[in-house]
Formats: structure tokens, sequence, C-alpha cells
DNA sequence: ATGGTAAATTGGTATGACCAATTTTTCAAT
DNA sequence: ATTGAAAAATTGGTCATACCAATTTACCAT
């Protein structure tokens, strides 16, 4: 019979778990740069060493990635093996990216309602900031940023909805849609009309999930999908097809 | 086009790899003790910091165990890592369980509510078939079986939606599911109170994608999961949701 | 033999220094 | 003003050393 195991925990396994439950619940995000060895080491109150060993750990398993005088980054691969499967299914069935389309639209509803119930006021206002930020490049007529500052107001809800793994399919999806469709949000954005509606649309949900009315939340992000899904049919409508002809040889090597 | 990566690897990951034949070709045997890290840097000509490291990255690997002045040991089980590492953070984090299981909640539901809008009569069929196996193993009492086919039925639900993406997303939603679900399941079925009741919920789910009543079918979906959910819970003890409760509060920053 | 204590061993942590690769800055040439 | 190369700063990689804490071993008194 084992008793009671009361080892106390290494230094370094503590750290570690520490920057994965960071990595989990979206505060380190793929692809982005740790601050220093030297700089983690006293946030931490520990010394270099035993940080390095909890660095080295995360590495060994795949979650980080080192380059000598770079600097420390979160793996950007992470996740994808949920996804990656479905890459070969849209090479051959094109049409299945509807499906795909059907798909954010539940999350995003879903998102959306568990944003208005669970959200911090520290949620709150990154929601806000990142409205700000969709503003600020609205009125510079910056498009190419105006569509990443949409793609993260979108996942700043599904960060606020405090579920991980809502967040990380959440993430996964947008790495698809940005390699298959995202192209085509940036014709539809130049348009006044358009990007005016697109706002209002924005200012609902995000009063619906402020207010924390789930189901006014939910729908709203509904509406919202709807709305984008059927401007890009009706711009795609002729151009998608010359598109479709032309990928054909983006995607050769 | 990039051209033959010259880096010289890491020293610690040379130490490792060596180490790590030496026990895959039998010259170190599990549970053998290693010598003590002094002497294994001497050995391989390498400081005790880069011995070290290669020790720690074996260790997190689950080759090596090591004990505060007890020594350094070669691990019984030998390797089972997972090919993405954000799906072993969801193994290893037993918080994330609950997310996920949340998760499934919504695509459950997704699932029935399309699975009633769109399910064709051969699809009908095919649950019908799935749900008189879930009877048959039933009355069997093979209660193995009637796990597997439960979850048979829910994946026949999400091939019934018609879309490809749920679909897989589900399936692999299940897989991770199974690891730490799995076991629950087999023991609150042999309740034949919960049984029964699961039972129902699966007919009124049914009969409502039958009947093309999506909303009804989500809803029925719903209960089911809230009901399972319950019964998970209450078999695991207040523990559970002890800690669903704390949660919150490690949300907050 | 038994049980406890001291000593030796061993992994864990900390500090500081230096090296090597990379990035950023600076500045001169065009 | 732009470009490009050299210099400086930054950052991860390696090393030496010392000390701490847990474990094991050896020894001794009972």
């Amino acid at each position: 019979m084992n008793y009671r195991s009361v080892k106390q925990p290494k230094l370094s396994d503590i750290i570690m778990q520490r920057i994965e439950e960071m990595i989990m619940e979206g505060a380190l995000r793929p692809g982005q740069r740790l601050p220093s060895e030297r700089e983690l080491a006293t946030e931490f109150e520990v010394s270099r060493p035993s940080l390095r060993e909890a660095l080295q750990k995360l590495a060994a398993k795949g979650l980080l990635v080192s380059r000598q005088g770079g600097g420390t980054y979160v793996a950007d691969n992470i996740g994808n093996s949920l996804v990656d499967p479905l890459l070969d299914l849209f090479r051959s069935h094109p049409e299945s990216q509807y499906d795909l389309l059907e798909f954010r639209h539940a999350l995003e509803g879903v998102s959306a309602y568990y944003a208005a119930l669970r959200s911090t006021p520290a949620d709150r206002e990154l929601l806000q900031a990142r409205l700000d930020d969709l503003q600020h490049y609205h009125d510079r007529k910056e498009f190419d940023k105006e569509v990443a500052a949409d793609v993260e107001f979108h996942l700043a809800i599904a960060g606020a909805a405090h579920n991980v793994v809502l967040l990380h399919m959440m993430r996964a999806l947008f790495n698809l849609l940005h390699q298959h469709i995202g192209d085509n949000l940036s014709n539809i954005y130049p348009k006044a009309d358009v990007r005016q509606k697109i706002h209002e649309q924005h200012r609902v949900l995000m009063d619906a999930i402020c207010a924390g009315e789930p189901e006014v939340a939910r729908n709203a992000a509904h509406d919202h999908l709807v709305y984008v899904e059927e401007a890009l049919l009706e711009q795609g409508r002729e151009e998608s097809r010359v598109q479709r002809a032309l990928r054909r040889f983006n995607h050769a090597p």
C-alpha cells in the first residue's frame, strides 16, 4: 500500500505549470515572444537556472522554441492537429468550406453566450480596447489592420468566455479561415455602408456581453455573421470564380 | 529555399540523445540507477548544468525519474507522448475537463439542431439502428459495449447534421473525453435508474430529430447532457463542484 | 539485534561569469 | 534619403562553484 506521497514539487515544475496555464488560458499566445530568461527569472523570483530548467522542459514538450540570441517563443503550431486533417478535405471538397463557416457560426454564438455570463471587468476592458482599435484603423482606412483587429475582437470574446477549449478551437478556426478565405474580408471592408453596418453590429454584440445578456449576445453574434456571410456571397458572386481559378497557380509549389 | 541548417545542436540535446540511445539499446535498463550527476558530467566531459539539463528533459519525457538525495533512475513505463502538445495539456490539466464537457455540450446542441433540420430518411434509419444497438447491449448488460454504442449514437447525430467540420470536431472531442471520462461513464451506467433516465432522454432526442423540430432537439440534447454531467459529478463526489467554483477565482487576474 | 545519530552522498537551487548567435542601432558611403 | 556594413546591445548556451535539502549509509550506544 502506498502512503500519501508528500514530496514537494520541484521549483522548475511549479514554474513550468504556471507557464502552461498561461498558454492554456490565452495569456500567452502561439507565436508570441516571451520575455528574456533574465527578466522571467526576476519576475518569478527564482534563479535563472531554475527558470531555465522550466523552459527546457516546456521546449522538450514542444510548447516552446528557443533560438540562441533570438529569444523564446510559444510554438505556433500547437493545436493544429485538431484541424490539419481538414486541410485535405478542403482541397478535395471545396464546398465543405461552407461547413466551416457554419461551424464558426456556432462557436461564435457560444462564445458570445458565455462571455455575457462570465466576462470579468478586465475582459470587458479588453473588449473595449479591441473595439477602439477597430475604430482607429477604420478611421485611418488601414483596411488590412482593420481586418486583423476584427479577428482580435472576436478572439477576445472567446477569451472572455473562459473556456480554454473553446478559445483554442476558435484560434485554430481563424487560422484555417485566414489561409483559405481570409482575403475576402479585405474586399468587403472598403465598402462604407457595409462597414458601418458591421460596426453597429459589433456595438450591439459588445453591449449585450457587458450587460450580461447571454441570449441577446448569442443572437447578436448570429445576426452579425449572417450579415457578413451574405455580404461575402454577394461580393464574391462573380469574382470567386475567377479567384478560384487563379488560386490553383498560387497553390502550386 | 532553405539551405541545409548547419546549426550545431545544443550540448544538452546531444547528451540527451546519447542517454536515450543507451536506454533504447538496453544498456540502461528500466529501474536501473544512473551514476550521480557529478560522475556523469565528468564522464561526458561536460559541465554539471549541461548534463543536468539533459536529465531534466529526459525526466520531462518520462524516461527518467529523480529523487533528491536518492539518485536518478530509468523509468519503468516507457513513453506515451501525444502528438500535439496542446492536447497533452488538456489531458494533463484536470480543470480543463470541465471546459471540454461544456464544449461538447455546445457541439451536441448544434448537432441536434441541424440534424433535426437536415436529416434524411437514411440518417434517421441509422439513428434508429444505433438506438437499437444501445437497447441490445443494455439488455445483455454488456456495459462496455453499451458505452461504445452511446458514443456511436451521438456521432450518428453529428453525421445527420451534414456538416463535416462538426463531425470531425465531434470525433476529436470524444477521443479526448474518452481518456478521462470514459471510465466514469462505465461507473454510472450500471445504475438502473440512471440508465433508464438516459434511455428516455435518447428517445426524446431522437423523436425531436425525426419530427424535424430543431429547437426541441437542441433542448433535448441539452437536458440529456446536463443530466449525465450531474450524474458524473455526483458520482465523483463534491470535490469536483468545489474545484469548479474555485476556478472562477483562479481566472481572475 | 535495535534504534538513533552523525557523516557521506546526491539531487536541487543560487550566483556570477563568459561565450556565441541574433537583433538592433549607428554611421558612413552612395 | 537610401543602402549597407560595422558596432553595440540583447539573449540564449555553457561553465564553475558554492551551498542547501533530502536520502542513504555507517557507526555507535543501548
